[in-house]
DNA sequence: GCATACTATACGCATATCCGTATATGCGCG
DNA sequence: CGCGCATATACGGATATGCGTATAGTATGC
């Protein structure tokens, strides 16, 4: 099932602050856990999830569970037009609040995968 | 008054049907009046008007009043990640339905402007 | 002034969206 | 199994958003 999605519905996820932030966090990390995501945003892990699963629903992201986590990364399917748009957002906003306090988590979970070397 | 407008912000306006395509019309465009735009995408005028003001009051769009009608464009001083965003949208969308509508359009207001040539 | 065309806004209502809280589900471990 | 941690979802309520309709504002021509 590829990612069919149009730009009005685009425009809807990352009309939301939580959405966004997470959308600009994972394009710049590549890949984070539920609990990453709370931490780096700082908000509660109800809130990160319902918005995550709308991004998931959409298409945008992909989880995987990793034994107790769920790592989301976004989808790699998505079209280049919707790149462009996160790419565009990327240059301008300000989201290394975030991105420094996701540096300075503590217990940060494993990541056992094949996907991120070192 | 410069744009200060971010991304959270534009994604929200361009989240709308009528908005967007308004948007995307004028990008392609360049000038519309609200007539032009009403017909062009089949809206109520006020639904239109509305839409228009909300784009404004944003900064994304200008108007000008000309004799008995008003002239939208997207404004000038737009910042570069904003357009990268117009223009990112309007390489997928299917708008050109309304392109059509307003190339059928008859009576369209003159341009009795110095900016748009012949 | 008066009629007409074009555009903007006000009002009330229906629906969508977002949130906090509580609770359910899944996994690892002893 | 029972417990703890990570994540997901359900539920209700507050607020925001979009719409149709009615009306106000503004320019043109007689």
């Amino acid at each position: 099932m590829p990612m069919d999605i149009v730009p009005e519905r685009l425009f809807r996820l990352l009309a939301d602050t939580t959405r966004l932030q997470s959308v600009l966090l994972l394009h710049s990390e590549g890949r984070l856990c539920v609990c990453e995501l709370t931490h780096a945003l700082d908000l509660s892990q109800p809130k990160i999830s319902r918005h995550l699963a709308q991004l998931r629903t959409a298409g945008l992201l992909v989880d995987e569970r990793q034994g107790q986590w769920v790592h989301y990364r976004l989808a790699d399917d998505l079209p280049d037009w919707v790149h462009r748009v996160i790419e565009a957002a990327a240059t301008h906003h300000s989201w290394r609040a975030a991105q420094r306090r996701l540096d300075g988590m503590p217990n940060r979970p494993p990541l056992d995968d094949d996907r991120i070397p070192t």
